[in-house]
DNA sequence: CACGAGTTGTTCGAATTTGAATCAATGGTT
DNA sequence: AACCATTGATTCAAATTCGAACAACTCGTG
């Protein structure tokens, strides 16, 4: 017995689609970071939701949250940005486990240089390829599907 | 002078639906495989491409092309499922250099009892989430970008 | 105040990934 | 036949990833 609902050909064109261009989008644009501006993917991403931060800092967990990383990823890559001093580690004074982390200038500096070529890159492989009306799609049902997996892992 | 075309809130919208998405879907999907059958997300996408293929066997750079995984993560790949007898490697008669990987009656066995629940776990989190129109964007506009992306590294 | 459950971030080891270097073999050209 | 640029796959070291275990701490309750 087998009540399984495979998938039809609407449905896999759509699911392969997907799983193609999310592997190779996220290839090409981590290549054109690192070879523009040295910066990986995930810390590209971290200097992003740090500047857009209140203060340009956050706690370790929140910045974990709806990111790629793990927990301890995260940590991982934090220590390295340490090290290049983009960002720089702050202990939270109303609780002593907490963590903040915070954005430098030098780190404001580096993610100003490399926006405009990141844009320019993530324009040429998807947002300037798509119409209006499959770049609402994305953003709607994408945007749903990340909300539902947020919320049931979380 | 700053001549860059950023995003404004419609693409923006999309293009981080589609970065969230494509981090929480893989991670999701990747925990489903491993506790259900004991396969990660590329060796099971190795054994779909590979049942797919005519005689269940493609050249070692074939399966390469299109995947999520350089030339090298590939051979170590291959070699991980080599040890637990899901494909075996066949040297090419009419090039020496060459290596099909071969799908063996084991590693079929293996994904057709892993099949159900991918595709139960893929509908799920991707595929019953999204209206019919949603389905046709994605199919057609991640189509288009991931057929740009492969010629252009290709 | 003491206790115990839950939280926060790090550390640890193992698995995986990548690019560069390597080795071998092919095919075309002279 | 000799040469040389390419191709096919592997090996290697280094970087990154993850989950589980851990240590330190907070908070609510008794």
């Amino acid at each position: 017995m087998d009540g399984t609902r495979w998938l039809d050909e609407r449905e896999m064109r759509a699911w392969r689609g997907f799983l193609a261009a999310s592997a190779l989008v996220n290839r090409h644009l981590d290549q054109q970071l690192k070879d523009d501006s040295g910066l990986s993917h995930p810390q590209y991403e971290i200097l992003v939701r740090l500047a857009a931060a209140p203060d340009g800092e956050l706690r370790m967990t929140e910045l974990a949250n709806g990111l790629i990383n793990s927990k301890s990823g995260l940590t991982y890559q934090v220590t390295q940005m340490e090290k290049a001093g983009l960002v720089r580690r702050r202990s939270c004074p109303s609780d002593v486990r907490g963590v903040f982390a915070v954005l430098t200038d030098a780190g404001r500096a580096r993610l100003e240089a490399a926006a405009p070529g990141h844009v320019t890159a993530v324009r040429e492989v998807l947002v300037d390829v798509l119409t209006p009306a499959q770049l609402d799609a994305l953003a709607d049902g994408l945007g749903e599907v990340s909300r539902r997996l947020r919320e049931q892992g979380g």
